[in-house]
DNA sequence: TGTCAGGTCCTCA
DNA sequence: TGAGGACCTGAC
């Protein structure tokens, strides 16, 4: 099989970059190891010391794609002086946390899968997302037996009913899904409308006047589907994360987005993934240490 | 078996 | 303008 290989200079901890509920296409497979699809590619990442192994493509389209997905020309060491500076806990979270990336993921994609996650856990999330693109996308190939397909384009989605979105299980998200489809094609498609977005100065508020696009959604859209670094989503483990971290009421929002603004600025959106993921991750291995 | 999940929509003051 | 209930489904 043909494969990359990339010196990341360090070790790459592939958990940070794919379990910190940025996205939902992507399976463990192994001790940091994951395969998934992405960009209309199926590639298996691996890392081995200090190397980053990318099984199923080669340098071409290492270069041309999975460089720029996986955020490996920025400088996140800057990010975490900036971020650390008088700040034990965050200096904490982003130890745990240092592998931490925001990929570059496609921006449908993204709004799709942040709407399904409203009220939602990751595993069904992931079941969702899957059963969607199996009922409407299109194939992108077979990857050690596994057949993987594409989102459905909004087109394919506005022509779909409740009744064929059913075997998804999207529950009451279906009907959001739908009338979002319609919403983009409104708007011109989506490359007029991330274009457009890209240029405002405050997308999040555009994009809550979509069907199923709440503040958090819009905040998540933001920051993983237009790479706005500064978006500092919020949802129940941001608020419980920020009430131990810094004192907040739990439902003290502006508080908390205020906060964000004036400590992490430009680079909110990966302040809240050190905060999320470790804040997630100690909670889960408290949980399970319970059991 | 019941709770709750990385919220949003809708209704009603 | 905002508070509060309803909402699908299935992990846990």
């Amino acid at each position: 099989m043909k494969s990359y290989i990339y010196n990341s200079k360090e070790k790459i901890e592939l958990d940070h970059i794919f379990d910190c509920g940025q996205c939902f296409r992507w399976d463990k497979k192994g001790e940091n190891e994951y395969v998934g699809t992405a960009l209309g590619k199926i590639v298996r990442l691996k890392v081995e010391d200090e190397n980053l192994i990318i099984e199923n493509t080669d340098e071409k389209e290492f270069k041309d794609i999975w460089f720029n997905y996986l955020d490996l020309g920025f400088d996140y060491e800057k990010v975490k002086a900036v971020l650390s500076n008088n700040d034990e806990k965050m200096k904490e979270a982003i130890k745990f946390g240092h592998s931490i990336k925001i990929l570059n993921q496609d921006f449908w994609e993204m709004m799709i899968s942040f709407v399904i996650s409203q009220n939602n856990n990751i595993p069904r999330i992931k079941g969702s997302i899957r059963r969607l693109t199996e009922a409407l996308g299109e194939p992108i190939g077979e990857f050690e037996g596994e057949k993987y397909y594409s989102m459905p384009t909004p087109e394919r989605l506005s022509k779909a009913t409740v009744e064929d979105l059913a075997p998804v299980r999207l529950g009451y998200r279906d009907k959001y899904l739908i009338r979002l489809a319609n919403e983009v094609i409104n708007e011109g498609g989506v490359d007029a409308l991330k274009d457009r977005l890209a240029k405002a100065k405050n997308p999040a508020k555009e994009l809550v006047k979509f069907t199923g696009i709440g503040p958090k959604v819009a905040n998540c859209i933001t920051l993983f589907g237009l790479h706005r670094l500064e978006s500092f989503p919020i949802d129940v483990w941001m608020r419980r994360a920020m009430n131990t971290f810094y004192g907040f009421n739990e439902d003290d929002l502006k508080g908390m987005q205020d906060y964000a603004k004036e400590h992490f600025g430009e680079f909110g959106g990966i302040a809240q993934q050190y905060i999320f993921y470790y804040t997630l991750r100690n909670g889960k291995d408290q949980n399970e240490d319970q059991k």
